[in-house]
DNA sequence: TACGGAAGTG
DNA sequence: CACTTCCGTA
């Protein structure tokens, strides 16, 4: 009986779409894996409803605060089904995330974590970045990431609703930078952090996206050799809307599915990495539907990413292998928390350690007397934070459909202040989202606090020397913490390699 | 409050 | 592998 807990539960209002098996399963991962932390932290940021709980911080670039943390630990708990979940527990599973870089830790600020988006978003989608602060719902970190290389390639073809076509570009035309060559950059793949078998994964990754295109459209030709990192897009003919997906995208027609896996808990393998946008809202790139690379704007990423990428190093660890990028539309609109589609597995009980006898709290046994969450029956998943489990999915929904507009309208032009947004600096966005179309509503209500990003950290210039290379071992020890300690660890020679795999940011760092 | 080792789980 | 659980330390 695991099913004590039964989160599971399709959408009964939106129409309960289930997903199929396989869509929870990616390609690499041999069981399914359950949502990831991280991807479940990032849902939690996305939606409105959890503003209260966890929100991201204005100031920095991926920075969130766990404003409850209790409650934050519940809802993991939830949706793990670990009841006995807890903040110490799952800000240990947020330590070891410091390890893989994908999270660290905001030094002074209570709660405050930050993501290393860069890494996640980066290789993925490369300039779609470009706008971050369109239209978040919540306040998107304006994730200036872009990446060096861009190079879309043919996704595959095999796209569920049979798209296809339209996101497909290499951009490897444009280098940006001009620095990036394809091929020339392979190298670049290995480059730092191919010593250590991270970067091997991501290689992997890569490699696996690649044949896949490579079998479909053959876009690149090197099956092995990757030139760069392809991202699959999927792009629904048109309205592909995910309703659900956390980050929606937003219905907007055309592109947006690039990036927009859903980070739905389908996916939330690894792969999702690429799959949600970094900015939170829902869809930063969404709002570029089209985005129209020039040259320059890539040079402008390349730029402000390069930014970013000091400040955050990226490493190729994060974005594991591209999983299922081709996931089928997947419509399902499910909480982040509650909704599981996936099949939960529900944990025993405590087996954990020993039975060291956690007998204070039987509740995971019975799920049902909801603990703290109180009068939340497991199976229905109201939470309290997020009263409206339902509601909210349809909220988001709605929001997306509203704010496309504002997406809509800058097709390529508000290019210019996507890149503004981005451009900006990283340093200190205030309030972002002067907002193209401004018409959304996003209050930024707590970002009083938010706001408080005082520090006007971002060491980041000087690093890049160190980047240099790092032993391999060092990697995983290594964190990248911004600034103080990593400039520690720095001093000590530690690590260092250039951030995303793609040299380009180097370089185009230094050229900037 | 945060960190990270160690053992354990699925 | 990605946590979960505990715990000692700071």
């Amino acid at each position: 009986m695991k099913a004590g807990c039964s989160i599971v539960e399709k959408p009964e209002g939106g129409g309960g779409y289930q997903f199929p098996d396989w869509a929870y399963k990616t390609e690499s991962s041999p069981g399914s894996r359950q949502i990831q932390l991280w991807h479940f932290i990032l849902e939690l940021l996305q939606k409105e409803e959890f503003r209260h709980v966890i929100a991201w911080q204005q100031g920095e670039y991926g920075e969130f605060v766990i404003k409850d943390p209790d409650e934050v630990a519940r809802l993991w708990g939830r949706r793990k089904c670990k009841p006995q979940m807890n903040y110490d527990k799952l800000s240990r599973a947020l330590r070891y995330y410091y390890n893989k870089r994908i999270l660290h830790k905001t030094k002074g600020k209570r709660f405050t974590y930050k993501f290393n988006f860069n890494k996640l978003v980066m290789p993925n989608y490369p300039f779609i970045n470009i706008r971050s602060s369109g239209v978040v719902p919540q306040s998107a970190p304006p994730v200036p990431t872009a990446s060096s290389r861009f190079h879309f390639s043919p996704l595959d073809t095999h796209s569920p609703t049979g798209d296809v076509q339209p996101g497909r570009f290499s951009a490897s035309s444009l280098t940006a930078s001009g620095q990036e060559s394809s091929n020339g950059t392979d190298r670049k793949v290995e480059l730092s952090e191919l010593e250590d078998g991270s970067a091997a994964d991501w290689r992997r990754g890569v490699d696996l996206m690649s044949s896949r295109n490579a079998v479909s459209g053959g876009g690149i030709g090197h099956q092995k050799r990757k030139p760069d990192i392809m991202l699959p897009l999927f792009t629904r003919p048109g309205m592909y809307s995910d309703p659900h997906s956390p980050f929606a995208v937003s219905p907007i027609p055309g592109r947006g599915g690039v990036l927009n896996v859903p980070i739905s808990p389908a996916l939330s393998l690894t792969p999702t990495i690429f799959s949600y946008s970094p900015s939170p809202g829902l869809s930063p790139f969404t709002s570029s539907s089209c985005f129209s690379f020039n040259p320059e704007e890539m040079k402008h990423y390349l730029h402000s990413q390069a930014c970013s990428v000091f400040n955050y190093h990226l490493s190729p660890r994060t974005f594991p292998r591209y999983p299922g990028l081709m996931v089928p539309p997947l419509q399902c609109q499910m909480h982040p928390e509650e909704s599981t589609p996936f099949s939960i597995k529900l944990q025993p009980p405590p087996a954990g350690r020993k039975n060291r006898e956690r007998v204070e709290s039987s509740e995971e046994s019975t799920p049902i007397a909801a603990p703290t969450m109180a009068p939340i029956p497991p199976r229905i998943k109201v939470e309290p934070t997020a009263e409206k489990d339902p509601e909210s999915l349809r909220q988001s929904a709605r929001e997306k459909e509203e704010h496309p507009r504002e997406e809509g309208t800058m097709p390529g032009r508000t290019t210019e202040e996507e890149k503004g947004a981005v451009f900006a600096r990283p340093a200190a966005p205030p309030t972002w989202p002067p907002g193209p179309t401004g018409t959304m509503s996003e209050e930024p209500l707590e970002v009083t606090e938010d706001s408080e990003d005082r520090s006007g950290k971002e060491p980041s210039a000087p690093e890049k020397k160190e980047d240099a290379l790092m032993p391999p071992k060092l990697r995983l020890k290594r964190r990248w913490n911004d600034d103080p300690e990593a400039r520690e660890l720095s001093k000590k020679g530690k690590f260092l390699w250039n951030g995303s795999g793609p040299r380009g940011l180097a370089t185009a760092a230094a050229d900037a």
